[in-house]
RNA sequence: GGAGACGUGGCCGAGAGGCUGAAGGCGGCGGUUUGCUAAACCGUUAUACGGCCUUAAAGCCGUAUCGAGGGUUCGAAUCCCUCCGUCUCCGCCA
């Protein structure tokens, strides 16, 4: 959500920032809009004004008893009742228009976000660890899965359609291993605090992290007029919506091991196959609350949390940032951290690590306190995968298997898997 | 699911048609006192929007806000309706 007054002030630099999500100019309009608003708001207050003073010299007039002055002020509070109406309507039909302007506007990216139309523009930063050489072709993740009898997709069809996995045995503990793995990380080393929030939740939350209203049709909806959460970012973010914080408690950290829900409803025909893009799948968040002072250098701390992850699986990675068109919509810059699949030989997105100022902030009114008193700020929001659980089961099944249909589990998953060095064929 | 109670500022809590943006307390901030700390005392302390003024800040004026939305009334925190939420008791339930 964007403050318009800030665009007020500077008209030209929000419009060079939308020219680079590749969006036209939209600052004269909303401008206009208002401009229009606030003509509408001073006649409502006017009026108003009026009503109140004569409401007053009606209560005198009665008091000393002059009936006919009463009777005269009635009249003509009557008469304001009705301007009053109208510029109410007026004013607010405007403003709601204005409204659903500013929260349809993606966020305008920081300088340091390099521009691109999209994900060709993106710029590799840095690279982790050597994919492995592999003396036999290196089959992928469900080729692997199906062969060990422990990934079946065909009964998830069966149960709920595409885009469906049942993962059993060792597999199944596998999953639960991985978070485990990097919740301890997180809360023991990383300074998060776990939470275990709702998953599903209402309009108004969906609309604090910007799901709502623009990306509707990607979300699952229950009963009861609640959604299934897409990620915990957002139960996790609108911890602190509608509140005002005590700066002395940001930065705020949280993580959370939750399951996932998405339509997918754009990407039909992409990643068919496998666990790679599923309506269900579960996820380590992070989501960090800092002051606006704070957030760049949380958000490169973010991004090394996940990627320390990564590091301790042994998993090759290399982490990008994103390109001003490829960036998600809330966002200011995004870190995205991608996996070596050796069976798809690319890597592949398991972690995205966003920095989205107060643009969510102001969509759910959250506020802290400075230290030195006056005034409330809105805070600024920081989430990132922490990280993918089933892309990250992915990764370990592609990278660690062997030429005999095994695979080999990762040293400081051990603990997690009761000791298991290897899963193999049962 | 049934019955009842309640929702007021950063927090607690009064207020029951006009004198209430709202008593009192806590907390915060500024000050006095003090060798330092504590305590005491004095003062101050809501938010949003619009306007005036200004380079800006401050300041001033207005409007709205006592869970949300409607209604009654010249006038609503206060009366009525709807919704949301919280709590208590009963029932059911993992």
């Amino acid at each position: 959500m964007h403050d318009i007054k800030l665009i007020r002030d500077d008209p030209e630099a929000f419009d060079r920032g939308l020219t680079r999500r590749g969006l036209p100019p939209m600052a004269a309009a909303l401008i206009r809009r208002d401009e229009a608003r606030r003509d509408w708001t001073q006649k409502l207050q006017e009026a108003q004004a009026r009503r109140n003073a004569a409401s007053k010299e009606i209560g005198d007039a009665m008091k000393s008893g002059d009936r006919a002055r009463a009777e005269a002020l009635k009249a003509e509070v009557a008469a304001l009742k009705e301007i009053i109406a109208d510029s109410e309507a007026r004013e607010r039909q405007v403003s709601e228009e204005l409204n659903a302007d500013l929260a349809a506007i993606p966020n305008i990216p920081q300088d340091d976000v390099p521009d691109g139309a999209d994900e060709h523009g993106n710029v590799e930063v840095r690279r982790h660890g050597e994919p492995r050489n592999f003396n036999f072709a290196p089959k992928q993740h469900f080729e692997i899965g199906e062969a060990l009898g422990l990934m079946d997709f065909e009964t998830a069809a069966k149960l709920s359609g595409a885009r469906f996995v049942v993962l059993k045995g060792q597999l199944a503990r596998l999953e639960r291993a991985l978070a485990s793995f990097m919740l301890d990380l997180h809360t023991g080393t990383h300074g998060y605090t776990e939470v275990n929030p709702p998953l599903l939740v209402r309009d108004e939350t969906m609309f604090g992290t910007a799901q709502l209203p623009k990306f509707r049709d990607d979300q699952f909806s229950v009963s009861g007029g609640l959604w299934l959460i897409p990620t915990a970012e957002v139960p996790l973010t609108n911890l602190v919506r509608e509140a005002i914080t005590d700066e002395q408690q940001l930065p705020m950290r949280v993580t959370a091991w939750t399951p996932c829900f998405r339509a997918e409803a754009g990407a039909a025909g992409k990643d068919t196959r496998g666990m790679i893009r599923q309506h269900q799948f579960s996820k380590v968040e992070l989501v960090s609350v800092t002051t606006p002072e704070q957030s760049a250098e949380e958000h490169e701390r973010m991004t090394a949390c996940a990627e320390e992850v990564l590091k301790r699986l042994g998993l090759p990675f290399r982490t990008i940032v994103l390109c001003t068109g490829d960036m998600g919509f809330a966002s200011r810059k995004t870190y995205d951290i991608e996996v070596w699949l050796p069976g798809q030989n690319d890597y592949r997105e398991i972690s995205s690590c966003s920095v989205c100022g107060d643009f969510q902030a102001r969509r759910m009114n959250a506020r802290f306190r400075p230290k030195d008193g006056k005034g409330a700020r809105f805070v600024h929001t920081l989430n990132g995968s922490g990280v993918a659980v089933g892309r990250a089961l992915i990764a370990v099944l592609e990278n660690y298997q062997n030429e005999d249909g095994s695979v080999t589990i990762p040293e400081v998953l051990r603990p997690y898997m009761g000791g298991l060095e290897q899963i193999g064929r049962t």
